[in-house]
RNA sequence: GAGUCGGUAGCUCAGUCGGUAGAGCAACGGCCUUUUAAGCCGUGGGUCCUGGGUUCGACCCCCAGCCGACUCACCA
């Protein structure tokens, strides 16, 4: 690559104005992308376009290759489309590999076939172009199904080239293995890394049948508003962002809660939105700063229906995507099958952990908290502690799906407080293989409660900074009257991590967040 | 934030005792009408992450930094 260092093409890429220019420096001037731009220029020599307009495809890969048996018998002309993986050049015939949205076929293109002309062009073409051919499916000798090709057509020509990755009977050669590199230009990765495409498209699938379930139920999905002047829902911090013309801060919403409700004050009973939200925190294997959540909400309902709900969009999900209720995630096997285990927070920490929180006096939580290495912001609250132990204690623990309920009422100031002890809420988590996949509640709707709990809420912010602000319009709205509702939020990365068995949030992001190169 | 590992050709990697680098594929040239991880033969290609230091001499040893992966911590 003639001293072409990757950072000198990266700049060739990025920037238009630097290829309308050309490469003019010494050090491009043998690169790989130079000998392909010579090469399109070869091509407009031939009177041939490297860029034509659109090209009709017919058939696609699978296709063929699963119905192979009717496509050899009719001999029917087949079009195809797709980008070269693979080539074998020889003098007057050739073979290779395209790859098209479903998969890959063999192309047989010999001289006689497509003419002298096309086989020359044919010649000069890379791995990475992508061409259009049409010909008849039969096997070549060593048993391939191959398309035998009449006619060819260059559709767009590749000047960068890609990372050859090699596959035989499962087993992978050179496989683009920088996740770096594979995240910064996923593009590249969707094309070369076997199972990455596969695993976006369960992403969709995954959604698509969240949304097939939920529309079934006469929910409504809406869409409420990403730039917040006071955000809430959530304890996280937000990004902040400015408007020019209002001259106000405006925050990335951290979760959907505020406005989805505001909707059930509405009137519109039953509505759910999925979408980003975004917290301005660290990034890990299960934290990206934007995320996808999906939060419903059901007037009339209570935390009762919203376990139903969970358990039927997992268990049906899971159905619809993998055919079984079993998944594989951090080594473990799950079965979502349901119905799934219920256990309240204290009797959590009795079977798990062996504490007796109800019994235990205020010092012995706050010397369970400090023996489990644990702290609490703002100082020692009962119901806080209880919420850390089980988090430090008990959740790792909880492998299969579990319900846990009865968080302690210190934990959120949007759930009603059980109806038989009002120092635990009508809320549940649930937990797979140690991690919360959803959140639900029993939507506090008591006015006066309300703007007590966001109140305090908004104090905690000299101690919490991921305490949000006062929400006034929103306990106004809460005054109008919002009728009893079950309110559910579910972690939309996370259950696709679940459902794909990939252990990092970045592999289910076709754009996970990066630092900037 | 801490620890571990890593950064060498377009990609995946090797590099011995400190003597300024190799392989496969990709690329380029030649041969070739049934190849298939790569047909055969040949050729070119390097800011060894950056900056210091030790040394006659550093990919290699030392220091600092940058970047990444993983683990842990943090995270309603």
């Amino acid at each position: 690559m003639g001293g072409c260092s990757r950072n000198e093409s990266d700049r060739a890429f990025n920037c238009p104005h630097h290829i309308q220019a050309g490469c003019t420096g010494m050090e491009d001037s043998n690169s790989l992308i130079q000998i392909r731009k010579g090469k399109i220029k070869e091509i407009r020599e031939m009177n041939i376009d490297p860029f034509p307009y659109r090209y009709d495809v017919t058939d696609h890969s699978r296709a063929i290759i699963d119905g192979y048996d009717s496509y050899f018998e009719s001999q029917k002309t087949v079009s195809v489309a797709g980008r070269i993986m693979a080539m074998r050049v020889m003098g007057k015939a050739s073979f290779c590999t395209i790859q098209d949205r479903d998969g890959r076929i063999q192309l047989y293109v010999a001289e006689n076939a497509v003419g002298q002309e096309k086989y020359a062009l044919f010649k000069k073409l890379d791995l990475g172009d992508i061409i259009g051919t049409k010909g008849t499916v039969k096997k070549s000798k060593t048993g391939e199904i191959t398309v035998f090709v009449s006619e060819m057509d260059l559709l767009t020509k590749n000047i960068r080239p890609l990372p050859v990755v090699k596959e035989k009977d499962g087993e992978t050669f050179d496989l683009f293995s920088d996740k770096e590199l594979r995240y910064r230009n996923r593009h590249v990765d969707l094309i070369v890394t076997p199972g990455v495409k596969e695993t976006f498209i369960k992403r969709i699938k995954i959604i698509k049948s969240i949304k097939e379930i939920l529309n079934g139920k006469d929910f409504l999905e809406v869409e409420t508003p990403v730039l917040q002047p006071v955000y809430g829902g959530a304890a996280a911090q937000p990004f902040t962002s400015h408007h020019n013309a209002l001259d106000i801060t405006l925050y990335l919403r951290i979760s959907l809660e505020p406005y989805l409700k505001r909707l059930i004050v509405g009137g519109l009973d039953r509505v759910y939105e999925i979408g980003k939200c975004f917290r301005n925190e660290g990034l890990d294997r299960t934290h990206n700063p934007e995320f996808t959540m999906l939060e419903l909400y059901q007037a009339y309902g209570d935390y009762n229906d919203m376990m139903a709900i969970t358990e039927e969009i997992f268990e049906k999900t899971a159905l619809a995507v993998n055919g079984t209720t079993k998944a594989v995630f951090d080594g473990k096997e799950i079965d979502l099958k349901t119905p799934w285990k219920r256990i309240k927070v204290a009797d959590a920490l009795k079977e798990y952990a062996g504490l007796d929180v109800m019994n235990m006096s205020d010092q012995d939580l706050d010397a369970a908290v400090d023996r489990a290495g644990g702290a609490i912001k703002g100082g020692f609250n009962r119901g806080l502690a209880i919420d850390k132990l089980f988090e430090l204690l008990v959740e790792e623990k909880l492998v299969q799906p579990t319900f846990v309920t009865h968080q302690p009422v210190e934990t959120t100031p949007l759930c009603k407080p059980d109806r038989d002890d009002d120092r635990f809420l009508q809320r549940f988590e649930l937990f797979i293989c140690g991690t919360e996949f959803a959140n639900a509640y029993s939507e506090s709707n008591d006015p006066e409660f309300q703007r007590k709990t966001l109140f305090e809420q908004s104090l905690r912010r000299e101690v919490d900074d991921e305490a949000p602000p006062m929400d006034e319009n929103f306990v106004q709205a809460i005054e109008v009257g919002m009728p009893p509702t079950g309110g559910l939020g579910i972690g939309i990365d996370r259950m696709v991590m679940l459902l794909t068995g990939e252990s990092s949030i970045r592999d289910v992001l076709l754009f996970p967040t990066m630092r900037p190169e």
